[in-house]
DNA sequence: AATGAATGAGCATTCATTCAT
DNA sequence: GATGAATGAATGCTCATTCAT
């Protein structure tokens, strides 16, 4: 393995860390904490993202990287009205890793043409397949997904993170 | 004037200072800064607020009073439902200190007993005059408010901010 | 009353409790603790006694008084030599409150007259008794009072005061 | 020289600058004072000691090794009495820096092992040469180890100190 | 490239002291 | 005189960032 190879897996290593320590302890956790965790000293943390905040911002590209491949993925489902919906469970959903990725929508959506373009082809297809009202486009789904997420992290009731989450699709449906 | 309506005057000037600094800068913001803009040494801060969570508290508790204010303002009005949709645009709309009461709602609404009972009587007006669905209760509508305020937030575009707004208020309204 | 009386009561409140709470807490416990304990104001400590310092100087002053006091009290003891060990005894002996007189000793005894005039009755009567070495002075008696109260404040082993104490008296026994 | 080696330097630079620093203006001297003695930052002293309390206690423990190398280099004297003698006046004799020795018996010295097996064997070998009455443990020994120093601790006066602590050497002599 | 020790600015909090009432 | 609110320097401790090895 190429030294080169060496870095690149220390990269990611720190990157992964960083990722779980993030989602734990929110993004003021210490770079000795992500080092640690990653198995380096926070000098190579430093070497890979020179900067706290550049360290956030690859946590949270390397984030919306998963989303959108998950939006590609479901793409492929048939019925593209329950594609849009498990998607919007994935991101806005219970489990902590996934609200997660709604948080790089939220710091970073605008930007990544990616992302936007996944998600496009996924509203377009329920939008055609009549489950989605056709007056939205993928920005409103975007602030949708963050108020969504929002909303259902501020709470421990299931229950009531799924009524909650059921509102908010009710509303994206054609009246 | 009496040393204790000085005192209180000093309490509300920090208070206040507190509330504007949070605002701009997350309440991580340091208790410097909030003695700074409020034109006080930091002991006397420390003095009203022995901690920093107590300033956080007291704050989320003062915007939560403001937050129930509004909600009893808004009961008298005739228009049960278009009571209830300006509380919603109020909390979640676009000016940054009003969103700053969802906030409060994030932090402590679940046990504050006024706001919830401020917050019902709108809801249950809103729904007796048929302006929203009967299957929800106080809980989705804090947790809707939250998502919205995060949905809003996260944009400049106004308009866009109404759209979304709009989306979560369908899916409020009876089918 | 007249004021003044008024003003000596109170200075008399500030200085047992501060004793108190320096018995308590050592004397670097807080002014506004003694102040509560006093049930005054910090402001009413700071006029009777401007410096934290000069609050200190006087509790040992008037431990120091309390020491001449117990002193004289015992002078009268038709035994001299008992009267020296049961001075010694109360001094450096088991109770935190009697301890505390000897750091006013350790700090201020060599300038204070009236006290180094009790002891020296005391001890001279012992010596003339021969129930104590006669090479010793007030001098040495003060340091050995202080030394018995660090030795014992030491442990809380009760029978080990009580020995290492002995092991002290011994050594002022004529040979 | 490795990372480890520099390292080791400055923990024991740190670790000679409090000692010092304590000496001179007591334990609670700040951690900056230390940092400046030392020639570093504050940062490192707390890399070394992580808190104000482990670092007292490094010093103390730092002393205590020294109290008891002092003891195992005595006991190689012939003349076992004169040994312990010279135990004592070296940790309750004169000069500050000794004295220091002493507090960190008074700190630490009931759980230190090798300490109270380097005192034992100091005292058993002065009891068996008949220089120290039969009847003293090593804690009486700690406990008058402490009070001597106190007690000589307090004056300035060098003869005093002499004749006060053959007093308590006296003390300890069989009857 | 990797390491982790060193740095020092920054923060929450305490406390002696002052002063307006 | 008495009160206690206000002040701000000082303290212990953290953490992003740098750099010698």
């Amino acid at each position: 393995m190429s030294p080169r190879a060496d870095a690149l897996r220390n990269r990611a290593r720190v990157l992964a860390a960083a990722d779980e320590v993030f989602v734990e302890h929110g993004s003021t956790a210490s770079t000795e904490e992500v080092a640690r965790r990653a198995g380096v000293g926070v000098g190579t943390v430093f070497r890979h993202f020179p900067t706290k905040e550049a360290l956030r911002d690859a946590v949270y590209a390397e984030r919306l990287r998963r989303v959108g491949e998950e939006a590609s993925r479901l793409a492929d489902n048939t019925d593209a009205g329950a594609a849009f919906h498990e998607f919007f469970e994935l991101l806005a959903g219970t489990s902590g890793p996934n609200q997660a990725l709604t948080e790089a929508l939220a710091a970073s959506a605008t930007d990544d043409q990616d992302v936007r373009g996944s998600l496009g082809v996924l509203l377009d297809r329920a939008q055609r397949a009549g489950a989605v009202r056709s007056d939205v486009g993928v920005d409103e789904v975007i602030a949708l997904l963050i108020g969504a997420t929002q909303a259902t992290t501020w709470t421990a009731d299931v229950s009531l993170r799924g009524r909650t989450l059921n509102i908010i699709l009710d509303g994206l449906r054609p009246h």
